[in-house]
DNA sequence: CAGCCTGTATCTGTCGACAATGATATAACA
DNA sequence: TGTTATATCATTGTCGACAGATACAGGCTG
């Protein structure tokens, strides 16, 4: 069997997307930046036809923005849009854990306990990196088992589309308020009530999208 | 100017999109039927290059599903997959009302009051054409108004996947709630309540959802 | 020196072609 | 007659080519 059933058939379609995608998420191709698919051909070393496929996938996923004459850029990012995702993330994360409240069994609980052992440790260490990558991971458990794929998909398109605004303010820092939110959620997950888990989640992504909202006007204006 | 802004310019992939899509919708295509490239380009007198961006913007918007050897099948109509776009859906309505109540003017509750009288009418007169002509007029005032351009993309792509299953229950028939909870809900808005006018969309389109699952129900036993 | 016109170069939308893959019908055989 | 092997056929992924449209550079003019 195919060890990841996510994974699509290899393709040069398939993997242009992929590549010209992380290039969009890593700052590679900047915001604003005009995408010409003979160059993007030439660059991949592979021919328009699976370009053109990769383009039209990443407009539709809100990467990239069409001139009114058809040419490509990179979707340029701004804070309103960053506010517009944020919302509707929000939501969608708080009704995937009211569906998930249901849903978890207590050995889920358990393991998000143990990454939220081990991210208070590393944190406490001083250690943002392991930090941040040991948050998402308490993130991934709840779509998992919210039991509805195209919500998991959407907060999977929405996350990835936040993800790009990070090339303007660098790595998330670590902030003490998450590990005391995270552990308000589980609380409601254990008290099995899907109102109060979802009303925690909310306010503890509302939270973080304001944090970054506020560095984000920071930046900007020490840039300007 | 263009006097409809939302209209893409027109060119054979556009077009090929929007038939496929339309026979997907009022069942020219039905659920699981396979459609092939060569074939739909005869059909659409054109060659395979825009189909194939149809097929794979359809793809996306989840009409359209591919087999492992990427062969293109409209996607079935299961009773599971209505429930997971209607949670959803119920969701994102709720949130574009709270997110439009403080922005809506006088005049557009009014003109949505009026298109509800409107509606009340046709519907004592047993026209349900008329009332379901009128329903969605008063649906499109909020999402308009909602300041949020992408929650309105995803509203319309969760409603026209969700009015793909129409074609397995008939047209909506009237129902009287309806306009009850339509009052309902702009009484909220009247009040300036966003919750309450949130929680009322909710209930509103979860009902209806309850309602149509129903239905779908007993045309399958009854067909079975 | 600024603004306009024009020629050039590039890009996108569309088309047909080809090879590799996989499905399907057919025929041979037990 | 049921099963298997085979040959045929259709389909997808990818490529290069072409025409129309557009942006850009450079020269011309006031």
């Amino acid at each position: 069997m195919d060890p990841d059933s996510k994974a699509a058939k290899s393709s040069l379609s398939e993997d242009t997307y992929l590549a010209i995608r992380q290039a969009l998420i890593d700052g590679s191709f900047k915001p604003g930046q005009r995408l010409s698919e003979p160059e993007l051909a030439l660059r991949f070393r592979t021919s328009r036809s699976p370009v053109r496929e990769a383009l039209l996938r990443l407009e539709h996923d809100g990467f990239l923005e069409r001139t009114q004459n058809g040419q490509v850029r990179a979707k340029p990012l701004d804070v309103s849009d960053f506010e517009a995702l944020y919302v509707i993330r929000a939501n969608a994360e708080g009704l995937a854990v009211r569906l998930a409240t249901p849903r978890l069994r207590t050995i889920d609980l358990e393991e998000m306990g143990l990454r939220l052992d081990e991210l208070e440790k590393l944190a406490r260490k001083g250690d943002p990196d392991g930090a941040v990558a040991a948050g998402p991971g308490f993130h991934d458990v709840i779509p998992r088992e919210c039991g509805n794929p195209l919500l998991v998909e959407i907060l999977g398109g929405l996350r990835a589309r936040i993800s790009r605004f990070r090339i303007l303010v660098g790595s998330p820092e670590y902030e003490k308020e998450k590990i005391v939110e995270y552990r308000r959620i589980l609380k409601a997950l254990y008290q099995r009530s899907p109102e109060q888990a979802e009303a925690e989640m909310i306010r503890h992504v509302n939270r973080s999208a304001t944090a970054f909202v506020a560095k984000l006007r920071r930046r900007i204006e020490n840039q300007s």
